[in-house]
DNA sequence: TATGTGTATATACTTATGGATATGTTGGTG
DNA sequence: CACCAACATATCCATAAGTATATACACATA
């Protein structure tokens, strides 16, 4: 089983490998920047889990992420930070990473998290998945919501109608209320977001 | 902590109870299928975590799921089945569930996988994540990755052609040939596709 | 060398989408 | 009842998207 941590903080690394090694991980590698953590996996092979930090020099937002997840050749990688925002974490996880782990995790949980991901799950706290709905984000209508599926569905606007029993206008006309309620420059817009947010 | 274990096999359900029980869970209650669930919701309160199975008198595909997500009021909710496909277990994580539990999983790691869900973490096992790349599949050539990609950020042909300094027939020519290889029927389609198979 | 693929461009055309404005119908609420 | 919100429809117009066909060049490779 072999582990790598990859943190700029000396401290909070050390923390982490620490613990890790106390509950049983005997191989725990370390790493103080995503370059380094490049070097060892190409070097050493791939790890069985790949902790790596968001703020890290090399990083770039989600940039450094894409690499280690494809140098470690689909195996687990999970994001650490201790400030990124949920957004961020979301869009870690959908772009496949194993997990999402917040660095206010107690030292149990996150060895807990740990052994889980190891095991080929995905982790993720709650607090993330509990999606707020912001005040000005008007609610859509049913209507909306039907024309909205289609779209996702990638309909036509004709198909959306005839499968609505609508007019092809009124169709058209819910769309640029619902996308000006969403947000979305167009259709494709609209649906991304939707997809994003869960809405359907 | 009140977890509720619904599923039409009656010796399934029993052996999964009795599990939970054994490992602390003191109140398990139980369903046999979807109506009585939610029944039991509205009578009892909402549950820490429901493991609802897929195949269920009730169910009828992933409504059910979602008809109990909406019951428990954003509480854990989880799948279980034995035969469903990764595609169900996939749309209900996308749903919001808080997990997949196959049937096939150990009782050890069923038990573990409660917990995780219990406390607000997602669980889902890495069979599903990994995905098969279908033969039949192209590959996408880096251009036509480009174009997908400003698609899917709701851009129009023209921004995008600007954007990789392109002529906007030659965008409209990527997006035809990659919205075939995708199997899409339009750029929106195409998109959706991406997000869904994590291509970019 | 011949062939195929990916890339890029051009012209010409049809269909789809987006946006504006106007006019109705419902069903519920003060 | 008056009012509002959601729903529905109608024209009209501009722009975007999609389809088809043809040409061309670089590059790999059989």
């Amino acid at each position: 089983m072999r582990l790598l941590v990859a943190d700029d903080h000396d401290l909070v690394r050390e923390t982490i490998v620490a613990f890790l090694q106390n509950e049983g991980f005997e191989e725990v590698l370390q790493a103080s920047n995503l370059e380094a953590a490049l070097s060892l996996v190409a070097t050493s092979g791939c790890f069985d889990l790949a902790l790596i930090d968001y703020d890290m020099p090399g990083m770039n937002g989600l940039e450094g992420l894409k690499k280690m997840m494809l140098a470690n050749d689909g195996r687990p990688v999970a994001l650490m930070s201790g400030a990124a925002t949920p957004q961020i974490a979301e869009q870690a996880l959908a772009m496949g990473a194993s997990g999402y782990v917040p660095k206010t995790l107690s030292s149990k949980s996150m060895v807990a998290a740990a052994r889980f991901m190891v095991a080929g799950e995905t982790f993720a706290p709650m607090s993330l998945m509990k999606r707020e709905i912001p005040k000005n984000e008007m609610q859509l209508s049913p209507r909306e919501v039907d024309v909205l599926r289609g779209i996702c569905d990638g309909k036509s606007n004709k198909e959306i109608a005839r499968d609505c029993e609508l007019q092809e206008v009124t169709v058209k006309l819910h769309v640029k209320t619902m996308s000006r309620k969403l947000g979305a420059k167009n259709r494709t817009h609209a649906a991304m977001i939707a997809r994003d947010r869960k809405l359907l």
